[in-house]
Formats: structure tokens, sequence, C-alpha cells
DNA sequence: CTGAAAGCGCTTACAG
DNA sequence: CTGAAAGCGCTTACAG
């Protein structure tokens, strides 16, 4: 038993096709007694119009691609369900579908995305900071609707949505500053990271706002893993490295970095302070729950496919960006 | 500029569209000289074939659909991560792309699936312990290859992968009473998860082995969030009751259950100990560390789009289901 | 080894 | 208010 198809409802139903996809559609009048006998016809039948085809025609697909994170490191990555959250929250209003497409290696064992105008897709949010910029020019080029997620590096001419990263390390460290820490170390993300780069800048700036000496050796770069933190946290120790309290890139790096300390009889946050950006449940979770910034993560997400579905539609042709605000929640470990 | 498709190859390079397809494809072999000429229209051109056309052609799509949790819950559930991992590893090394699907509600509140035979998708993963009977029945007249992560209600007939939570539960408690527990609380889900159900056996089934009485005030049932492990925890501690050991549904209800025992000066395993489900990131990072049993949640998701493929393939035609391992992984909470 | 044509299942401009 | 036909951009059986 094949499905149903539209010629199949027609034939029953004694009309045209075309007729009984303008009563799906509504697109044009149709009389009451055909819209009736049509309708008797696709119940009997089951009839459910091929969304394949109906894109093809149309042009359309009421899917937009989400180019993520790889398999392996969305493991444990509470960010991303945020953002996912958001995506599906908008997504679903609007009735579109989502694709989700996560960083695969070639053979060469390099990052990529399949992403081009060829795919079944009406736009794409792009989340990975590493790929962005390779898929910048061609997106552009083909005319496929994007929205980066992040801040791009040459931020000409694209859309996308943030937040202020720089802002955010400078009211952490501000923060910090205010509660009397003075060697303040800093664990950042990938140096390839646009948004390493922004969080250093507030790192600099809140110190030079404070006429704060800033010692360059208290700056880190690490992946972004629970593991990492703690390494570099280890390394230092280890060193005699002298802080009192540290800034990092985000939940899971702190969980490291406080493991790291607590493992040297290290008081958080009596001998140190720990100061993490994210606000996943780790934050709540860990002993001592974290003080974190909350960089409403789920917004990012929302706010990310609001914008695409307003450049798709052309109710947007101007490339814009979107800076969703934080906010610092101090919890136990400052 | 339009997107060039296969006539404006076909044109420039002065063959049919017919040998296009034929050269991109390798279906049939092409003589050398116009190979040549036909890479270098696609060349010139920047071809990509649209995937849209060729799977309404193919009546393929490479595609599977996960039906997953709704956005709101899929926000802290990092057992869905390991999943959605597992299924996109299967994914990307058979070249398959992933529609991720969430639970919707409609006007009366009612959640379903945007799940049918129109979909644009050659198969389906469905992971909604609450909606799977109900597409059920559906599917299998409309002939869409499904596979269930999770086991059905009336197994009959259905390709599933899933623990063998009654076992799990079963090794539970049955750990905690070679420990010395005589008072074990038992935090379940869901009265209609068909897990619920499971897991209540083993619970039972351990108690018996040992001849162990059982309190059946001691079980409860409650939705999967840490809120709710901590209220009827918390109640149970204000009524009275008197347990040693409390196993619950997942890291997260223990999260809660924790908290609840730490707020009353309550040690944890000193005076009663935790034991949950999941291995999460969670069991690691909780204060203390928890005992848990890992449920191998990757491997549930790579198998279950690994039988689905399988299924779509009609390598597999007789339903069967796949069970996966769980181990016992001991920390500090008990 | 290559081409002309039918077909996948829809939508929509054209015509009445 | 309704229909016949062209078209979306491919694949593939048919034919040579």
């Amino acid at each position: 038993m094949k499905r149903p198809t539209i010629n199949d409802v027609a034939k029953l139903a004694g009309v045209s096709k075309s007729t009984i996809s303008y009563v799906i559609s509504g697109k044009r009048p149709i009389g009451e007694d055909v819209t009736a006998k049509v309708l008797a016809a696709m119940e009997e039948l089951n009839y459910k119009p091929s969304v394949l085809a109906r894109n093809l025609a149309e042009r359309k697909t009421y899917t937009i691609g989400l180019y993520g994170p790889s398999a392996e490191s969305l493991k444990e990555d509470l960010f991303f369900n945020f953002i996912l959250s958001g995506i599906l929250s908008c997504l679903n209003k609007s009735g579109y579908r989502l694709l989700l497409n996560s960083e695969k290696k070639d053979d060469n064992n390099k990052p990529y995305y399949e992403l081009d105008s060829a795919q079944p897709i009406d736009g794409a949010i792009i989340m990975n900071p590493q790929l962005d910029e390779e898929y910048v020019e061609k997106l552009k080029t083909e005319q496929m609707p994007f929205v980066i997620l992040g801040r791009p590096a040459q931020n000409s001419d694209v859309f996308f949505v943030d937040n202020d990263n720089t802002a955010a390390v400078y009211t952490a460290v501000n923060y910090l500053i205010e509660k009397g820490h003075s060697k303040i170390a800093f664990i950042n993300g990938p140096y390839s990271y646009v948004s390493s780069a922004d969080r250093e800048k507030g790192f600099r700036l809140a110190h030079e706002a404070k006429g704060l000496e800033l010692n360059e050796a208290l700056m880190f770069n690490c992946e972004v893993l629970e593991d990492e933190g703690y390494k570099v946290c280890d390394r230092a120790l280890e060193r005699g490295d002298k802080f009192t309290a540290v800034v990092t890139f985000n939940d899971i790096v702190a969980v490291g970095v406080i493991k790291a300390l607590q493992e040297r009889k290290i008081k958080v946050p009596d001998k140190v302070a720990v100061l993490s950006e994210g606000d996943t449940l780790i934050s709540r979770i860990n002993s001592p729950t974290m003080t974190t910034i909350d960089m409403n993560a789920y917004d990012l997400g929302y706010k990310s496919a609001e914008l695409l579905l307003e450049v798709i539609s052309r109710k947007r042709i101007n490339s814009c960006n979107i800076i969703v605000p934080f906010n610092l929640i101090t919890r136990e470990s400052t």
C-alpha cells in the first residue's frame, strides 16, 4: 500500500488536483459542496500532503539548520541545552523545523559543516566560533540567510547575536576588586575564540579602571573542559603563583579549578574566590555553589532563531546584531 | 543570481542532464573527456545538486527524525545530551541528517509530535515514554520505520532499545541491602512511565530475594525534577518516615533529595545513603559525589540510530530489541 | 558510452 | 468558483 497522493484524492473527490491544493492551503475560495467532498476524500484516504514535494514546489522548507558543537563536545555541555531550548521554543511557535548539524571532521581531521545553499533549509544558525568565518563569505555569495551565535571576528555586515563578553568579565573582575581582591587569575578559553579575546579585553579594562596592576602571568588559555581547568590551576599552584581569586571561562572549567584548589586544601572562597560564567545547574549544585555570570543562554538561542526568521522573511535586510544582557549571580564561591 | 541547476551545468558542458546526474552519482560509466567537461562546468558554476529535489526523486531523505523531550524539559537534562551525542555519532558515520523534534502542546494543552509518513524523514526515533504508544499503531499502518528508545508498554512487535530498568534497580537495592540497609526509600518517576513500573518491579524483587519486608509507604512517584525530589524527601522527613537509604529515578532527583537531607543536617551517607541512576556529570560534581547506575546513555542513542538505519535499509525486518548494559558506580553518597 | 522522456508529488500562474 | 498545464530540480527506466 503506497501513501496516497494528491492525485488519488483528486480522483476520489472527482475534482482537479489544484482544487485539492487550494482546499488545503485556503489560498483561494472553494465552494462549500466541493470543499466537503474533498475533505471527505482526504479523510477516507488518510491523506497528508508530502512535505518534501511541497517544499520543492514552494522553494521553501520551513526548516532551519543549527550548526553546533561536535557530537563529542555536546555530551556535557549544558550551555548548549539552554541555547537549543531557546531555539526550539521560537521555532515551534512559528511552525519551523530544526535540522541539527554537528561539527564533523574530514579525512584530514579538519572540522567542517555540511553547510551550503544546497541543504534543505531556509537559513542557518552558526554557533561554532572556530568555523563561522569559513562559511560567512560562502553563505553570502550563495544567498543563504544566516545568523552567527557569537560575535564574528570581523563583524562586517553579518547578523549576529551575542552577549557583551567584554562587559561580562569587566563586571566580574570589578566585583572581585571591590571585594578586596588584587591578585586575580583568569582562565580564559582557547585563544582562537573571538569571545576569548573579548573577555581578555574586559579583564584588562577592569584592572585599568581601578588603577590595579595586572599580572600577565596570571592569564591562561585552555580548552573548555573540566580537566583542563584543573590542570591549569594545578600547575599555577605548583609553580607558586599567588592569587586570591580566579575568573573562569565557564562553569565546567570552574569545577576543575575548584577541584584543584580543594585537593590542596585551599579553601574556597576563604583563600581563593572562584567566579565562573554560564549559570548552568553546575554552579548551583557544586559545593561550594558558584558565583557566576548568567549569560541568558536561553535568550541567546531564542533571539537567534527569531532574528533568523526575520532575515528569511526579509523583515530584516540590513545586518544588525542583538546583545543579550547578563547578570552577576553571587553565591558561596566568592 | 539564482542557484545553478543541473540544466545550467548540462548546457554549459554541452551534454544531457542525465549525464550530469550520472557523473555525480557514478551509477554508470561516463567517458573521460565528458567527465572532465562536466566537472569543469560544475566547478565554474559552483554547482551543488539540490538535496530537496534529489530526495523527492529518490523518495529517500537520508534524514531521521528524533522525537524527544519538550523544549522546556530539555533545558537541564544531561541524559538527553548523551543520547543525542550517541545518535549524532552514528548518523554522521552514515551520512544521515537529524531532524530534531520536541514535544509540543496543542490548543487543548495536549502533548503531541509532528510525526507521520508525510514528514521529510526516512524513519523516527521516539524517546518519549508518554507519547510513544500513540504513534506506534499509526506509524505501523503508514509504514514509517521507527525505533522506540525505552520499552513500550505492550512491546508487541516493535523495535526498541532500552536498559533493563528492573535489573538496574534490583542491583542498586541489592547493593544497599548488602551494605546493611533494611529501610530503603524509593523515589520513582511518574506512574505513567513504563520505566517507572519496571523499576518498581526491581525494587520489589530485590527485597523478596533477600527476604526483606518492604514498606509500601516508602515508595514514591514524582516528576523528574530536582525540586520534586526535594519536596518528596522533605515531606517524608517531616512525617517522620524512617529510612537509611534512598534510591532515586535519576541524578537530578537525587540532587533534590540530598538537598532536603542536608538542610535537616542529616549526613549523607552517614545517616542516609543516596543512590541515583544516570551517571551524568551531576553525580561527579555533587557533594557528596553520588553512587549511581551508569545507564550508558550514549550507547542507548547510538544503538537506536544504528538499529533504525538497519530497519530503514531492511537489514532488519522482524521486530527485535536491544538491551544496553548498566554498571553500578560507587562514590561517596553510599 | 550517452540522450530524450517520464516521473517524484506538490504549487501556482494562466485561462475560463 | 474551478481546471489544465507548466514548473520546482532532480533520478532512472527505456532506447540506442
